[in-house]
RNA sequence: CGGGGCGUAGCUCAGUAUGGUUAGAGUACUUGGUUUGGGACCAAGGGGCCGGAGGUUCGAGUCCUCUCGCCCCGACCA
């Protein structure tokens, strides 16, 4: 391609509202342009960039046995109404009507579709396993979409879907799965984790995230300093406390503690380590049919997570709760414990079980209980509810926690007969029985996956793309094109690189040296080979994007030497 | 959906508290000239429903009401 044929719009000022280094280099060096909130245009280099990873993703799932589909964007809401999920997905969902008054949705996802194609189709065990997929355009109309393409409301993901026999055999394509998208990101030079995740309302077995390493992602990590094991903070596990506070000597007794209602004032004033007393956080859990307040408690030390809690009641949601309504239930806030309480539902964290040495509230103004045995709670509700903090032990191995960031671009997990059995999607087994579908389902965002590279990749002059994610490899740059000499050498260059399989640009453009090189910098490609002053010497000098180092090399040499730099 | 902010040239923004000639700058664009290794310089140009509708006023980019759009924080995001 030549740069002066181009449609290439770069920008020395960034769009007023990006914030984010993916958004602000994607738009300032002509990758994308927003449309509308959420919505964006894919221009020409955007448009190689997105082609470049669906092709890597097709060629790992070709590798695999995946069969690719591609299924109507338009789907009927009878399909949705079927599985229950028009509710579900609210207002996310794009409803309209035909011409004939037919309701239809866009498709944010493709479960119902695809297990719809199978269905009656794929009808004997013999035809199983089967496994496929699409990239596809997708719509969610999110409440709030930001960040550029990192939450658009229009954007490209693959999905796949795996139907199986057995439970047995989802494992092992789920494994399949997760090693072929380890693939995908390795070859696009991505810095990543495979975290646990939380599976939500669809339940399941297996629930893995991929998450690309970088300080903008929304997502917190729990990643194990020591050994592979991360889990979103959703989901995170810990080990057993290795190192216990000195407890406490006190005999069970019921303890004046006038206005001492923080954590924080309760330690001070008994002068004891958190660690023994007991946190109550009270929220209103919402479920699909009314709501009631909840009761949730933890160590002192320890924070409340929220989706943990939200699981352990089986909530929708969970929302704060005012001081007024506590009041009203008979709770006296600061004041709140276990013992003897019947007013409230409760939980209780996992790592309260058979506590010993422990203060809780008294249930009652301005007392606490103290030198309590949490043995007598042991026919409550118990529940992992605590959130993983830096510096907790690893389950797996006994090394410490970091947190990290985290983009989620592709998430995998089991769904078992989630949606083959509301939507009667079933094979006769060897005994002819009939069987729901057994469910996998994996996911990958294409469009994110563009954000994410830059995320990852980029200073402050712009964007460095990776060698697999790059629009061209190599740049070839005329500093003054009036220098006939020059034009003719880079023009031939330019054809033996496309010759030798290189995606080249040639820079014709009459542009001066700097604003040329800005370019360059801003849009991101690998290598730029800059033709000028120096053919006088018989050279060329070639800019590595990634260090902005500049090499001289022999203009007889230049085609070797960029192989080598590109390996 | 709750709270906040912003809509003026392709882009980034002044101008709006206190209404008053023909609405500005930088950048980008066109033409001519000079330049040519880090977003050059000189000169001359084109480009605006001041987001939209209604109102107040002799007069509205500026004041009032309504509306639409975009952004930020939160909620939400199987």
């Amino acid at each position: 391609m030549r740069f002066s044929r181009a449609y290439i719009p770069t920008t020395k000022e960034s769009p007023k509202d990006a914030l984010l280094p993916s958004h602000i280099y994607l738009s300032r060096a002509g990758f994308v342009a927003q449309v509308a909130s959420g919505l964006y245009n894919f221009l020409p280099l955007g448009k190689r960039v997105l082609r470049k990873i669906e092709n890597i993703i097709n060629e790992e799932m070709a590798a695999c046995g995946a069969l690719e589909v591609d299924l109507s964007f338009v789907t009927p809401a009878e399909l949705w109404q079927e599985s229950g999920r028009i509710e579900k997905f609210g207002k996310e969902l794009l409803r309209f009507r035909d011409r004939k008054d037919n309701l239809f949705v866009l498709g944010p996802t493709h479960e119902e579709m695809m297990v719809s194609i199978v269905r009656n189709r794929v009808t004997s065990y013999k035809q199983l396993p089967l496994n496929v997929y699409q990239v596809k355009t997708k719509f969610r109309d999110e409440a709030r979409p930001r960040f550029g393409l990192m939450r658009a409301r229009e954007f490209v993901m693959k999905d796949g879907y795996s139907f199986h026999a057995s439970t047995e055999d989802l494992d092992r394509e789920f494994d399949v799965m997760e090693a072929a998208y380890k693939q995908i990101l390795e070859r696009l030079g991505l810095t990543f984790r495979i975290v646990e995740a939380d599976s939500g309302a669809i339940g399941g077995t297996g629930s893995k995230e991929l998450m690309v390493l970088a300080q903008s992602g929304e997502d917190t990590l729990a990643v194990c300093d020591t050994c592979e094991y991360g889990a979103n903070v959703e989901a995170a596990r810990r080990a057993p406390r290795t190192i216990i506070p000195e407890a406490p000597q006190a005999d069970f007794m019921r303890f004046k503690t006038p206005n001492v209602k923080s954590i924080d004032d309760l330690s001070a004033f008994f002068h004891v380590d958190p660690y023994y007393t007991l946190k109550a956080v009270v929220m209103r859990a919402v479920y699909t049919e009314g709501s009631e307040p909840v009761c949730f408690f933890i160590r002192g030390c320890d924070e409340l997570q929220e989706v943990k809690a939200r699981n352990s009641v089986g909530a929708i949601d969970l929302v704060d709760i005012s001081e007024a309504e506590l009041s009203e239930i008979g709770l006296v806030p600061g004041f709140i414990g276990p013992l003897d309480q019947d007013k409230i539902r409760f939980v209780m964290d996992n790592d309260t079980r058979n506590a010993t040495s422990m203060i809780c509230g008294a249930n009652e103004a301005d007392y606490h209980f103290v030198g309590v045995n949490l043995s007598v709670m042991n026919e409550a509700v118990f529940a992992d509810l605590a959130a993983v903090a830096e510096g907790d032990g690893c389950p797996h191995c006994g090394g410490k926690f970091l947190h990290t960031k985290g983009i989620e671009v592709g998430h995998i997990f089991k769904l078992g007969t989630t949606y083959s059995a509301p939507l009667k999607a079933e094979f006769l087994d060897e005994n002819g029985r009939s069987q729901p579908f057994i469910m996998g389902t994996y996911g990958m965002g294409v469009s994110r996956l563009v954000a994410a590279v830059i995320e990852q990749h980029h200073d402050e002059k712009g964007c460095i793309w990776t060698h697999a994610t790059a629009p061209y490899m190599v740049n070839v740059m005329v500093s003054n094109i009036k220098e006939e000499a020059h034009l003719a050498y880079a023009e031939s260059l330019y054809t033996e690189l496309q010759s030798r399989g290189i995606e080249t640009i040639l820079d014709d453009r009459k542009e001066r040296f700097g604003f040329k090189m800005s370019d360059a910098e801003l849009i991101g490609f690998p290598f730029t080979v800059i033709v000028g002053k120096e053919m006088e010497n018989g050279l060329v000098q070639i800019m590595i994007r990634k260090t902005c180092e500049i090499i001289t090399v022999n203009a007889d040499d230049v085609e070797t030497k960029l192989e080598e730099l590109i390996g």
